[in-house]
DNA sequence: AACAAGGTTTCATATAGTGAAACAGTTTGG
DNA sequence: CCAAACTGTTTCACTATATGAAACCTTGTT
C-alpha cells in the first residue's frame, strides 16, 4: 500500500456511499454507483452490508436507497443527554428570546453548509429559516466561520472549486478569514441574500474542532454593523456554552 | 462463502464497532476489540478508516473512542425536513397540550430502550423524563410496542437473555405481545415504576417498519386502565401522522 | 413482444484485509 | 525507581476475501 493511511478500502467506500445522502435524501444503486465511481456490483454488496446493519433502508415505494433509522439511534449518543439538535434548542431560544432575531445552526457538509437547526424571531419581519436547507460556503457570515475554522484543506477545494465565483477577490476573503479566526465570529450584511444581515460564531468540541456555526440572523435595517458587533461577545459565549454540552 | 449473505466482511465490522457506542459513549480501542471479538490490529484500522471519514472521533482528554459528529449530519437527512427528534416535537407538543400528561419517544437498541425526545406534562404532579434514559425492554408500555412490532428475531432474543426476570410468566407475556400487535397499542401499569401507568402506540415508517414508540405516561391515579383506552385512538392516530412525516 | 433500465448473482483473479507478533508509549505499583 | 502491566500503533507474510466483468433476472415502457 502507498499511501501510509492504515485503512481498509471496503469501510471507507461504504461511508462514502452514506454521505451520498447528504443532499439527496433518495438514490438508486447506478445513482450511487456513478456517485462513488465504482462497480454496480460493488455499489451493491456495500449496500446490502449497510440495509442489514440498518445504517441504508429502502424506501418501498420507489424501490429506492435512503439512509437508515439507525443512524438516528446513535446521533442520540453523540452528547451527553441525546440528540445535539434537541440539546441546543434551549440555548437557541434562549438567545432568541434575548436579541429578538432568528438564530441557526450551520454545519460543513462538503462544499456547502446546511441549516440543521433554527428558531424563529418573534418578529413580524423576519428571516424564514428552514431546517435542512442548503447553500453555498462561500458568502454569509456562517460560512466564514464555517471555513475559518476548518481543517485547512477546505479552503484549498473550496478556491479551486468550479462552483467559485470567479468575481470574487480572493485578498480580500482570505483577509476575512483571518479576521474571522481572529475576532472569533463574522460578520455579513447583504452578502448572500439582499436585505439581510448575520453574525455567526463556531462551536467547537473539548478538543477546539468546529462542530457548527450559530448565527443570529435578520434584516439589514434592524441588524447594524455596529449593532451585530455589539451582540457579538452574547453570541460567542452562547457558542463556547453549546459546546460543552456536546462533551 | 457459506451464508449465502451478499455482503462486505470488513464493512459489517466496522457497523459493527459504531454500535459499539449505544450505550457507551466513550470506549477504549481494547474495549471494542472484545466486545466485537476481533483483534486489537483489526479494530485499529477499522476505526481510522472510521475516524479518517468522521463517523468516529476521538476525545482529546481521555483518548478514547467516541462517535463522530458526521452522524449528527446524516440523521438530518433521514426525513424530509430535518431530525427526526425535531421534526416530530411539534406533534408530541400539540398530543401533550391535548393529554396533559408527559409524552415520550424511544427507540429499540440492542436489548435495551431508549428515550430520544420528550415534552413534559404541565402538571405538578408529573413523570420526570431525561432524554437518552435507558430501560429494560421487558416492561412497560413502550417495551411492548417496540418488542411486538420489531422483526421476529428479537422477541427470541429477549426470551434467551440472562437478563430476562426469571420470575415472568412467559405465556402471558407472549398473550400481551399479541394483544398489542392486535389492538396496536399497549398499556402498562406499575409495571415498571410504582405509581406510574403508560400508553404506548408504534410509528411506522411507510414500509411499515417500527421506527419509534409515541407514549403517554403519568401518575396512575390520573391515568386509569379506562381513560388510557378512551386516550388510545388519540394517540394511535398522532402516532400514525407521525410516521407519515418521516416520508 | 421486444426493449430498456434498473437490480441481482456468479465466478476467476489477485488485491487487499487479516491476525500474530513485535514495538512504543503510559500508567500502576511494589 | 525500575519493573510490570496496561494502553495504542506498526510491520509483515499469508491467503482469505473483496473485486469488477459479464451474465442473469425483474421491472416497466414503447
Amino acid at each position: 500500500m502507498e499511501d501510509g493511511k492504515l485503512t481498509v478500502r471496503a469501510v471507507e467506500r461504504a461511508l462514502d456511499i452514506m454521505l451520498c445522502f447528504t443532499g439527496a435524501s433518495e438514490l438508486t444503486l447506478t445513482e450511487i454507483a456513478t456517485r462513488v465511481q465504482l462497480h454496480k456490483s460493488t455499489v451493491h454488496r456495500l449496500l446490502a452490508s449497510l440495509e442489514g446493519k440498518g445504517f441504508i433502508m429502502r424506501d418501498e415505494a420507489t424501490d429506492k436507497y435512503r439512509l437508515g433509522y439507525r443512524l438516528w439511534e446513535l446521533s442520540a449518543n453523540l452528547s451527553k443527554e441525546g440528540d445535539p439538535g434537541i440539546i441546543l434548542l434551549p440555548e437557541m431560544e434562549r438567545l432568541r428570546d434575548q436579541l429578538g432575531e432568528t438564530i441557526s445552526l450551520y454545519v460543513q457538509d462538503g462544499l456547502v453548509r446546511v441549516r440543521i437547526q433554527a428558531v424563529q424571531s418573534n418578529h413580524a419581519i423576519r428571516r424564514v429559516a428552514p431546517v435542512g436547507a442548503r447553500m453555498p460556503l462561500y458568502v454569509g457570515a456562517s460560512s466564514k466561520v464555517l471555513v475559518a475554522f476548518a481543517e485547512p484543506g477546505l479552503l484549498e477545494q473550496l478556491l479551486t472549486s468550479a462552483d467559485w465565483p470567479t468575481g470574487l477577490d480572493t485578498q480580500a476573503y482570505l483577509q476575512q478569514l483571518s479576521d474571522t479566526r481572529r475576532a472569533g465570529f463574522a460578520t455579513s450584511v447583504e452578502e448572500r441574500e439582499p436585505g439581510a444581515a448575520a453574525v455567526s460564531a463556531p462551536i467547537l468540541d473539548r478538543g477546539g474542532r468546529l462542530v457548527a456555526a450559530l448565527a443570529v440572523s435578520g434584516p439589514a435595517n434592524r441588524l447594524t454593523l455596529e449593532l451585530m458587533q455589539e451582540q457579538a461577545p452574547t453570541i460567542m459565549e452562547a457558542a463556547r456554552r453549546m459546546g460543552t454540552m456536546l462533551r
